[in-house]
DNA sequence: TTATTTTTTTAGACTTGTCTAAAAATACAA
DNA sequence: TTGTATTTTTAGACAAGTCTAAAAAAATAA
């Protein structure tokens, strides 16, 4: 149906859509390591295969055929990371290449069957949303560790940087997901933030509460 | 390390070597369903690095480093083909489609995980043997049905045809992996075949004996 | 052994996806 | 609002892999 590298174009797309409405080619260049005249000449061709909306000099928005493919293809990348963590026993800053190469594999029979063979699970290693075949998903608000008032209470549910180095060192920390924090004070010199877990406390860089997600 | 393309002329080339010495540019332009001239460019290649001896309108042969890459392959489809069989429970006929996308993925440690998390299978669900890691199988001694005596008892343990018909057909007359069946009787007329198996009688074809292979 | 057929290779072209360098459009600042 | 900087597009080229048509080599037949 679509090649490997127009699947990556539209799954960078939909994932820049998240933060800004149209997306510039320079955005998308960045993201996918490559240079802006390339991604003029596919989004002319994706264009032409009416999976995103495209004028010159405007940048691009996915149509809903565009979001369809790009949802499908994130639904297959965590699953396949969902199978390497709970059945293969990789660590989660592990899986994300590997899943990069699976998620082209094409059979949708045999996603749904992976699905199946796993328990329908709904959130990746990462905690996010897996879509179901029809490309729903819940959307559960979470915000970045920062950005909540002091004694606020919540659990660990996702991450904003997917690097093996953030993880890993979340994983050293025990900040793993659905562990219970509380926020209990933020260092007015450099904004580092106080947490509390398991009755003990833990210091973390304003950086780091940046890229870590709670739900309340 | 190597190209898809690459990796399937490799194993074409495997395939054909089993039954042939050096195998010609048409042989391998048959196998892949491209044209011979195709064949010579990319036989180039795989000789510039190594994995192929290569003289002009000579033929073609794996060198033991392009062994080991396509024994590799191999190894991958057969594991991915047995995970599909038995854990999401496809049938036989099923999966080699997907295998042969799934054969690419390159994680080392991926398949490794893989075969360990299945308990380390020695044949897939065609009977076909598991290399492993370093490439090492045990060659079991396969005879076609129409080949042996009358009254020899076998397990039914491979096919030389995988068509998804062929598979189909055995599958509906219960002539599947493991089965034990006594060679009956050779009928002069058109050599077709009765067999027993679990006291009841089965006739096939001459067709059907060739292809389908037992263990003494 | 010579002629014919078959196989293989070469020559040249095409597609996909990429790149660099230059031109055009847009955004921003004075 | 005019000039400069930035972004985006175009033009032209390249690598991988494929194809068709023609030439060369090898195999086969007379
Ligand atoms: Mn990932
Ligand atoms: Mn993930
Ligand atoms: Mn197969
Ligand atoms: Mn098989």
């Amino acid at each position: 149906m679509n090649t490997l590298a127009e699947e990556n174009y539209l799954k960078a797309i939909y994932k820049l859509s998240l933060t800004a409405g149209n997306v510039s080619t320079n955005q998308i260049a960045a993201e996918l390591a490559t240079k802006a005249s390339s991604v003029t000449d596919m989004v002319r061709k994706l264009a032409e295969k009416a999976l995103v909306n495209y004028t010159r000099y405007q940048g691009v928005s996915l149509t809903k055929a565009g979001e369809k493919v790009a949802l499908n293809i994130i639904r297959r990348h965590r699953l396949w990371e969902y199978f390497l963590v709970e059945k293969l026993h990789f660590k989660w800053d592990e899986v994300h290449d590997m899943a990069e190469e699976m998620e082209h594999i094409s059979s949708t029979e045999l996603i749904d069957r992976l699905d199946a063979f796993m328990g329908h699970p709904t959130r990746d290693p990462h905690g996010d949303p897996i879509p179901d075949c029809d490309g729903n998903f819940k959307v559960t608000e979470l915000k970045p560790v920062s950005t909540v008032e002091i004694n606020t209470a919540g659990v660990i549910s996702g991450v904003r940087d997917h690097s093996a180095s953030f993880l890993q060192y979340l994983e050293r920390q025990q900040l793993t997901i659905g562990k219970h924090i509380i926020i209990k004070e933020v260092i007015s010199y450099d904004n580092a933030v106080i947490l509390e877990m398991e009755n003990t406390q833990i210091q973390i860089s304003r950086d780091v509460a940046n890229n870590l997600l709670i739900a309340l």
